[in-house]
DNA sequence: ATTAATTTTTAGATGAACCTAAAAATGCTC
DNA sequence: GAGCATTTTTAGGTTCATCTAAAAATTAAT
């Protein structure tokens, strides 16, 4: 069983080599962590003993097979939890995250399968983001950034890479919302700044917002 | 905020306060908390210094008013939990609390509101124990254990003492459940056993267990 | 009321997870 | 490729919650 600094870090990795594949390094970590980089050499060579990283000095880190299957359950654990706040509690999507990350620690795998049965077995958090099964399997959705798109494509919202507060209401306040269609109308070579077109009303966005919506183009 | 381990204690102590209103001493303390008593003496300072016990050395400790208040959120935690865990996820009575014994630590206001409401604000949890209500108040029940009665006395099973994992699994299969009517034909003086009828079946049952079920005697 | 037994407290250590400050390794520039 | 800047690691220290062993206080027994 691993402490919950453990987990909050072989977390912290997973995501953050989507960005840096080649191995994360331990200053990216510390900024994720909000610690500073001597205390995460200290724990990369705790989770390297524990043969959960793979770990050479100077070069990085990468999860281990089983460093990633333990993250992996942390990130289901997290979104299950997410799910059940906004399907069961009424929490509203930028309200749940911080209870979140306290929920995804508690340890005991019936909790786990039977929140899981009980919400239906969902695929998606409220976000967007895909909800790995109990065998650790997920799909990683074929979605791209909206700043990505050029005038005149369209997709669906399909998640958000930023799920702060700020931003989550943001989009409330604009009515985005995951499953509607966007469509670009216009694009500001200058700022990236873009008008698009979601449910029938025109809106305004800067390349801040788009760089931060998922959609999906098919 | 409280510590994980202070709110342990400070639960403990509440408990203890039941059976030694005068003052909970350091052994049971240590005893209920299965550690040692040079460690409750340090974790009793910590909690002296922050206003949550009244402590004299060697006069054992007693909870202060906020100290209470934080121990009686905890324990309204903890039976909330394990309601959401019988009745929605399908948790038998038997198998809750070690995974309430973590969920009871979790900090978020809106989260145990909502649990509440989302459980229909229960007044008892599945061993018939009195859930607090958000200000802190909960009715003591007027209850008295099983061994305490006569020959030809009888009254509801309204609650379990002991509520260890055996113990509710001995209940269960001899089909002692909460809300059902006992009626004492027989007390063997020599031992303190019983023979009981339960639901039209008599039962023996031994001083051990008469002396773990609560009963309402109205 | 002394002594003996028990309980409680103090003193000093440990491990986890963090810190600051300094040293070492890497990599960037010219 | 030598020198400088940045990154990373080491060394040593802190706090929390625990421990063992020893000292002190309380309680019990003769």
């Amino acid at each position: 069983m691993f402490s919950l600094s453990e987990e909050n870090y072989l977390k912290a990795i997973f995501h953050l080599q989507r960005t840096y594949p080649s191995g994360v390094s331990t200053n990216a970590l510390a900024e994720e962590m909000g610690t500073k980089a001597s205390s995460v050499t200290d724990m990369i060579k705790r989770l390297s003993e524990k043969k959960l990283v793979d770990y050479k000095k100077y070069q990085g880190v990468k999860l281990s097979k089983s460093g990633r299957e333990a993250a992996i359950e942390v990130i289901r654990k997290h979104r299950l939890w997410e799910v059940f706040l906004v399907d069961k509690l009424g929490f509203s999507w930028d309200e749940v995250h911080e209870v979140a990350e306290q929920l995804e620690h508690i340890k005991s795998e019936k909790l786990i399968s039977e929140l899981d049965k009980f919400l239906g077995f969902p695929k998606k958090d409220p976000h967007g983001d895909p909800i790995p099964d109990a065998k650790g399997n997920f799909v990683i959705a074929d979605k791209v950034l909206l700043s990505e798109l050029n005038i005149g494509e369209s997709g669906i919202c399909v998640g958000v890479k930023d799920s702060s507060t700020e931003f989550l209401q943001y989009l409330d306040k604009n009515n985005i919302a995951l499953g509607g269609e966007i469509r670009i109308l216009e694009k500001e070579s200058f700022d990236q700044s873009m008008l698009i077109k979601m449910n029938g009303k025109e809106l305004k966005i800067s390349n801040l917002i788009s760089s931060n919506l998922y959609i999906k183009t098919s």
